[in-house]
DNA sequence: TGTGTTACCGATACCGGTATCGATACCAAG
DNA sequence: CTTGGTATCGATACCGGTATCGGTAACACA
């Protein structure tokens, strides 16, 4: 068993040709001999022959690596996301690289400088809020740069994603549309997730359309969680008895919410609403409305377009790729 | 504004220095003079000089990358190791790429056949359960494995996790020392998610020294979920309807376990066990009990040992590191 | 037999960095 | 003035592949 890592110049040696030759053989180049090619095809397997795909790379000045800059894995949405990333991607030959910014601006910063120093063929960023000074570094890095998850804002490149701002909006007139009145909101962390922080001014906006308002609301600083959604939901119902409808910062938030509702025994009609589709919000014993957010299909697209963008024959695909949630669970 | 890739070559130039020397600039290597190093800073900084990791490591021979497996990003538990990765390994320099396998060992072989040809400095996988070739594989790269999540088996090189068959043996004799008789069972897939099936394995063995056995059990064959969860309990409950505890492959299908008593609203005293400890089953409105097995310890530790291993002066770390799962929610 | 063509293969020059060794300049000591 | 040491820098050879071009042999055809 050959323990260390063979070249190709080893392959090459065993089968008794050159490193060129070699190197056509196991590439399936049409110009060598099928006799050579077996050979040197026997000669890999016997060395174990992997391929050095940092030479490929540096030779070839194609990377075959997809970047990927999430916020957060701390709840199941982004995870979606690499998960239809990845299947995008399949088959394909590109590697994703991923890197966590925990919402953190500076760290966001330094992830991407250094993905981008690996020479990836494309890069996919969450949001379209990013500081000029990462702006910058990511125009200049001139691959394309894909911006998922987020539309309200002006892409570099690239966008796929929905629009908060809308989807806020879009479920606020649904709500009301259903006969709610007494809005109260439960979010947290709005200074860093501003995608949640737009769907809650979209929200605003329709009230104040309608002449109504949030008359409550519990604001928390960590990041959400199921958790956290129950403990300020507890908070507001002691507080302030007598709303209809609470709008969550999204649906772990609002699954809490459902919970400190189930314990608390309440028997008035509050209906609550998230935001994402989550499975689990479709499981819950008590229905609450969501908007469903094509987590996996977005990745999916920002992949196809990493791979497709980058074909030679590339057809002039759109820039933007606009998805509406649909809204479930309102009766 | 330079669009282009700027390399060392031209840095150099712009300094009017060598190549060499603009690289120890940059490296901050200590022959190099102040006067000199500012030169080549601001050369670099002028022209966005990024770096090429590709040139470094092929020339350095040495990647920087660590490399990871994780068979599913479809519940909380993988992402939650994967953040626990990122974090380790922040400031190092490395870098994680990532392959998910869906719980396909042929798609894992070939996701972890493309990982190596990165030559990665590291590779962590998870679970102890791979073929011989993959195996072969791993032992051939001859750089640290390893492997996550699971003790039960023999391992490669390095292993983080644990005893997923002791974790169901621990459960079962907790729950029985809680009074608990007549058990059910619900998972899924079990033929893929191989720790399930040996906690399920532990689960019995305990049953069985006690003269006692399930009673009932259902299994999907879907990944679990919440609503696979919930709606196989409501099968089972209206089947067999005396249980008075149900063991879970894991929390979400817990979770949803708990969903379907809420919905029922039974008022026998069935108890739920389930196994993670997500942040979800703490927040349940109806008490269930888990296993907390420490996910985001786990990536971390297994990224101190991606990185500690290769490091000059590794002290003799052990080989093993056994986390034991501490139960809650049996009163 | 001479001449193209085609099929196959190898030599060489890169890709963008780093390791290594040697060169130069400058200064202190003898 | 010579010698030696130190600080600073550059030339060169790689790392492991691929692109490119040129060479050789075999075959078809005139």
């Amino acid at each position: 068993m050959h323990t260390h890592k063979s070249t190709l110049e080893e392959v090459a040696a065993v089968a008794g040709v050159s490193k060129m030759t070699a190197s056509r053989a196991l590439r399936g180049a049409p110009d060598v001999s099928i006799k050579t090619r077996d050979k040197v095809l026997q000669a890999a397997e016997r060395l174990n022959y992997l391929g050095n795909r940092l030479a490929l790379s540096l030779s070839s000045q194609r990377t075959d690596l997809v970047a990927v800059v999430v916020p957060s894995m701390s709840n199941i949405v982004f995870p979606e996301v690499l998960a239809g990333i990845s299947t995008g991607l399949e088959g394909s030959g590109m590697q994703a690289v991923f890197g966590i910014s925990d919402y953190d601006v500076t760290k966001e910063r330094n992830i991407i400088r250094d993905m981008l120093s690996w020479r990836p063929s494309a890069i996919i960023v969450t949001g379209l809020d990013q500081p000029d000074e990462t702006v910058r570094m990511l125009k200049n890095a001139a691959i394309p740069v894909i911006q998922i998850m987020d539309l309200d804002g002006t892409p570099i490149d690239f966008n796929v994603g929905l629009s908060h701002g809308k989807a806020g909006e879009e479920m606020a007139s649904a709500l009301i549309a259903a006969g709610r009145k007494r809005f109260g909101y439960i979010g947290s962390a709005l200074d860093r997730d501003l995608r949640a922080a737009k769907r809650k001014a979209g929200f605003e906006r329709v009230l104040h359309e309608n002449h109504l308002a949030f008359i409550g609301q519990r604001l928390g600083d960590t990041l959400s969680s199921v958790g956290l959604g129950k403990y300020l939901t507890h908070q507001l119902l002691s507080a302030e008895p007598s709303f209809d409808c609470i709008y969550y910062s999204n649906d772990d938030m609002a699954a809490g919410g459902a919970f400190a509702i189930i314990e608390a025994s309440r028997t008035d009609d509050i209906l609550m609403a998230g935001f994402n589709g989550l499975e689990l919000a479709a499981a819950l014993p008590l229905r609450i409305a969501t908007s469903r957010s094509p987590r996996r299909m977005i990745g999916e697209v920002a992949a196809r377009l990493a791979l497709g963008s980058m074909a030679p024959d590339a057809p002039s695909v759109s820039k933007i790729t606009a998805f509406v949630p649909e809204i479930t669970g309102i009766v």
